[in-house]
DNA sequence: GTCTATAGCTGGATAGAC
DNA sequence: GTCTATCCAGCTATAGAC
């Protein structure tokens, strides 16, 4: 398992997004960084555009093999489970910055087609649903509808990601890990004791 | 009170740059689309990045005059405070999708520098900070962090707003309304009984 | 203040040798 | 697969007439 050229050029590229954004940097830049010469980044990649797809697509299936529900979790109660996958996401994240910095980018613009942006979605956001949907059958998971509630809980997963990406001085205050997961459980949990 | 070349200028900026990007957006489709010659927008702004930081000023300066806590406002209980605060945010959202979109994009990217940034934001944030700060010292409103409240707050009313300029059909479905607040409230407020 | 014309540069993408 | 060299489109910004 080398690291191929291919590989350095995804690696700079997300170095040089997350930092620039994908408009303000070019082609030439990125494969300068990678110690490529500027043809070779055509050669493993048709155009522009379909560096930033590859990379968005590569770290959306990165992300869905990281957050997983295993047998063992299945066994827990519910806000365990949720409180499970949040800090596993939260965890990525924190070890992802870039990463993540560079998703929210591609979510927020027009960069890639929506169709693209969809299709990750909809994968990585599969768990999720499923939680809702299972937590609101057992009535421990309010019953709102359920295409608003996969939009607020992804924007509060992300923006507790982002905020520990922006100040690391709190990644390891448990007050703040706690703070911030129970901001998230106490929107949508029924019962609201202790 | 008429329309001036250099409000044209502001409109038609706002409109591209919310449907392709800053970046894609040439100040030549700028300047065509508004009906003004391409030297007119360097007469009016001293650049491209000075347009785009007029837009974002203006931008957030209008919605700073629009959620304002008025004598009638203070006089009712914290949550209706709130709720009417968030009813604000949200129809001036619904209205202005244009600005919301830009803003975001502005917020999650480099275009501009971070001092303007949080200029911007630090001023458009009192009133939420102002209303967390008071709801704690009553114990009304849970004692987490006040740095990670406005941020995940702030997420909060964006997401909603951006969810009802994408889903319009929800837009006067008080089902939808009433589940958006009450997500927002539910995460911060002690009593949640009822 | 507004226009036309254009300078000067950058960036995405290609061609062809190795 | 990787490199060098280069084409050409499109962009920001300026100059100067009106």
């Amino acid at each position: 398992m080398t690291i191929t050229k291919r590989d350095k050029l995804l690696d700079s590229a997300l170095l040089l997004f997350s930092d620039n954004g994908v408009h303000s940097t070019s082609t030439a830049s990125i494969a300068k960084h990678a110690g490529v010469a500027n043809g070779t980044l055509f050669h493993h990649f048709e155009s522009k555009l379909a560096l930033v797809e590859a990379l968005y697509i590569s770290i959306k299936h990165q992300l869905s093999q990281v957050a997983v529900l295993d047998e063992q979790l299945l066994a827990m109660p519910l806000k365990e489970q949720v409180s499970n996958l949040w800090n596993i996401t939260i965890d990525w994240a924190i070890k992802n910055p870039k990463a993540l910095i560079f998703c929210q980018q591609v979510a927020t613009s027009n960069i890639l087609p929506l169709s693209v942006r969809l299709k990750a979605m909809k994968q990585e956001l599969s768990i999720l649903e499923a939680m809702i949907t299972l937590g609101q059958s057992q009535h421990e998971i309010i019953d709102f509808p359920i295409d608003l509630m996969i939009d607020q809980c992804q924007a509060q997963i992300i923006t507790s990601g982002l905020f520990f990406i922006s100040n690391d001085a709190y990644v390891n205050d448990e007050t703040y890990r706690h703070s911030a997961f129970e901001l998230f459980w106490r929107a949508i949990a029924i019962d609201n004791s202790h």
